[in-house]
DNA sequence: GATAAATGTGTAACCGGTTCCAGATAAAGG
DNA sequence: CCTTTATCTGGAACCGGTTACACATTTATC
C-alpha cells in the first residue's frame, strides 16, 4: 500500500540496493543515479518504513523512557528536556509510567526490547535495577542513581543540607521535616541529609510521612499542626507536599512565613505561583533530562564516557514562604 | 543474538510455523505440541519480535499521542487516561510534544506512520487537520476537535457559559474575561461563550490576551489591574493563568474573593491546593483521555462507531476564589 | 472398511528494508 | 595500450516473524 524502496527503485530505473546506498549515503553511487533516486523519492514522497529497517539492523530510531508518573510536574520537565534533545538528534520516545511499580518497569522494559530501541532512561529504584543491569542496550539513569549505570541527577545531600541550612538561618526553632517514602531514593536521601543537619544543630525535629502525590499530600499533612502544634519551620519532601502544608497551614490559621516557614523540594513551575511563593531547593530538571538524553547518545555512538555519574547542582530560591534575614 | 521463534522451534522439536500458531492461537496446534512449545517458550524466556512481527502484519502494538506540551498540567492528565487504558490492552505509546507547531506535529506523524502504529490520538488544532484526515489508520482527536474524525472533548460552550453564569451569580459586576491564544479552539470556545453569556448580561466585559503557559501567564496578567482597576470578577482561560491572576491580584493588595473573584478552567491538581483554593470549570481531563484510548482501540478493532463526537460534561467546582451565594 | 472431513505440521514465500558479493565500467598508472 | 585500481550497480540473502499451501494423519460418516 504504502510506497516502497522497491517502488522508488522502479521509479527511477535502478535496483533497491542503489536506492537504500543514497538513502543512507553509504558505498557508491554516480551523481546522476543519486539525482535520480533523490527525484523518484520526492516524486513518490516516499519514506522509509523504520519496521523494515530495524528489522534487519538491529537498531532503530526510538528510545525508551520509563517514569514514575508524569501526572507530577517534576517529571514532564524531565520528560521534555529528554525529548527536546532527543527529537534534535531524530530519535523518538516511547514513555511509560511505572508508579515505581516493578511489574509495569518490567511490562515496559520488554516492549522496549521487542521494540529494538537503542537506548533507555530511566528512573527506576534501586532495588528494582537487576533487570536493568545487563541489558545490551545502553542505559542512563535520571534523578535516581544505580552504582553500575551512567546516571544523571541532582545533588540531594546538597539539597537536603541546604534546605535545613536555610531554614535555620532564617530562625526556625522547631523543624518538622516530611519525609517522603523511604523507597525512593533521592527523596529519602535529601530527608537524611536534612535530619543530620538539624540534629547537629540539635534542635528539636519531627518527622512526618507523606507521600509525594497531589491526592496522598493533602491528607497526609492533616495531622501536622496537631501532631507538632510547636513547629515554626517545614521541610517538605518535595514542592506538591510543601504547597500543601502552605495550605493545611492557612487552614489551621498560621501564617507563612511569620508562623511557620515553609521550604519544598523540586521547584515545579507553580512554585512561583503559589501564594506566597514557596520557598525551595530547585533541581534543574529540564536540564537534567536533556544531559540524560545526550550521555545515552553519546553512549548509543559508542563514545567513551569518562564521568558516569553526573551530579547537578541544586539552588536554593528564596521566596515569600521563608523569612528574609534579618526578619 | 537474542532468542528468537526458531530457536523456539528446535528446542521443541517443532518448525516456526507451529511455533507461531501456538503463540498466536491461530490455526491448528495438537494439545501436545503446543505444551512442548510453551515450555520451550518459557525455558528459553522467549520474546516475540515486535519489529519482525509487525512488518509482516503491517500492524504493531504501538499507538502515537500528540499533545501539545506535557507541560502544562492539564495535558498529562490526559496523557495518563490514555495510557492507562492502553497498557490494558496491550499497547504501548509513543509520544510526542508539538508545542502547537505544525512542523513538529508531521513530523511526529511522519515518525508514526513509519513505525506502523495501529492508531493515532491528536490533541492539535483545526488549522493543521489536513495531515491527519485521510491517513489510513484510525485518528481519534483529543481535547481538540475536526469535523470528520472522532473526537472525545469537554463541552467548552458550556463550561465558559457556566464560569460566566456563577462570576455574575456570585455578584461581580466588571468581568474581566482572559483569552488564550485564538488558534487553540477549545481555549477560543470558552472565552466566546463567556463573552456571550456576559454580553447578554449587560455588564462591563474587560478581555486580556494571555499564554497559556507558566511563564507567558505571570507576564500577560502584570497589567489587568492597571487596565481595569474596577474588575471584580475575572474568568481565566486556564487554571494555570487563573493562579498567575491570584497572584497578581495579592501583589496588588485585592484580596480574592472579596474585591475580585476568579473562576479558572480545567480543574488541574494545583487548583485544589492553592490559597484559597481556585474555583474552575473542571474538564475530566483523565477520563478524556481514557475515552479517547477506548474509541481508538475499538476503532482499530474494526468495530462501528455509532457515535463520533464525544463531548463530556464539565462542572463547575466551587471553591474559595468565588464568594459564597448571599455574601 | 472406504470415503469424506477435520486436524496437525512443515516448506517456502513474504513483509521492506540493508548489505555482501560479484561483475561491469571508468579512471589511473606504467 | 594494457593492467591495476577505483567507482558503480544489481542479485540474492538476510533480519524474525506470519501465513498460504501442500501433504500426512486422524477422526467422523455411512
Amino acid at each position: 500500500m504504502a510506497v516502497t524502496i522497491r517502488d522508488v527503485a522502479k521509479a527511477a530505473g535502478v535496483s533497491a540496493a542503489t536506492v537504500s546506498r543514497v538513502i543512507n549515503n553509504s558505498g557508491y553511487a554516480h551523481e546522476d543515479t543519486r539525482k535520480a533516486v533523490l527525484d523518484a523519492i520526492q516524486k513518490l514522497n516516499y519514506k522509509p518504513n523504520e519496521v523494515a529497517r530495524s528489522l534487519y539492523t538491529q537498531r532503530s530510531k526510538l528510545i525508551g523512557l520509563i517514569l514514575p508518573d508524569i501526572t507530577n510536574p517534576f517529571f514532564p520537565a524531565l520528560a521534555r528536556g529528554v525529548e527536546d534533545w532527543l527529537r534534535e538528534e531524530g530519535y523518538r520516545l516511547i514513555i511509560g509510567n511505572s508508579d515505581e511499580q516493578l511489574e509495569q518497569e518490567m511490562d515496559y522494559l520488554d516492549t522496549f526490547i521487542q521494540h529494538n530501541v537503542v537506548g533507555i532512561i530511566a528512573s527506576i529504584n534501586e532495588a528494582h535495577s537487576d533487570m536493568l543491569k545487563d541489558l545490551k542496550i545502553p542505559v542512563v539513569m535520571l534523578d535516581r542513581t544505580i552504582e553500575s549505570l551512567p546516571a544523571v541527577y541532582a545533588d540531594q545531600l546538597e539539597g537536603g543540607k541546604l534546605a535545613a541550612e536555610k531554614i535555620l538561618e532564617l530562625g526556625s526553632k522547631e523543624v518538622t521535616v516530611i519525609r517522603g517514602p523511604v523507597e525512593v531514593r533521592p527523596v529519602y536521601q535529601r530527608f537524611v541529609s536534612s535530619f543530620q543537619l538539624l540534629k547537629q544543630a540539635g534542635i528539636k525535629i519531627n518527622v512526618l510521612d507523606s507521600e509525594l502525590t497531589f491526592e496522598g499530600a493533602s491528607e497526609s499533612v492533616k495531622t501536622l499542626f496537631d501532631k507538632y502544634p510547636n513547629t515554626d519551620g517545614i521541610l517538605a519532601c518535595n514542592d506538591i507536599v510543601a504547597v500543601a502544608v502552605m495550605n493545611e497551614a492557612e487552614r489551621k490559621g498560621r501564617s507563612v512565613p511569620e508562623d511557620v516557614q515553609i521550604i519544598g523540594f523540586d521547584d515545579i513551575s507553580i512554585s512561583e505561583l503559589v501564594n506566597p511563593g514557596l520557598s525551595t531547593i530547585r533541581q534543574p530538571a529540564y536540564e537534567m533530562g536533556a544531559r540524560a538524553a545526550e550521555i545515552l547518545i553519546k553512549k548509543v555512538n559508542q563514545e567513551v564516557l569518562t564521568d558516569i555519574h553526573h551530579k547537578l547542582p541544586v539552588q536554593f530560591i528564596e521566596r515569600g514562604s521563608t523569612r528574609k534575614v534579618g526578619d
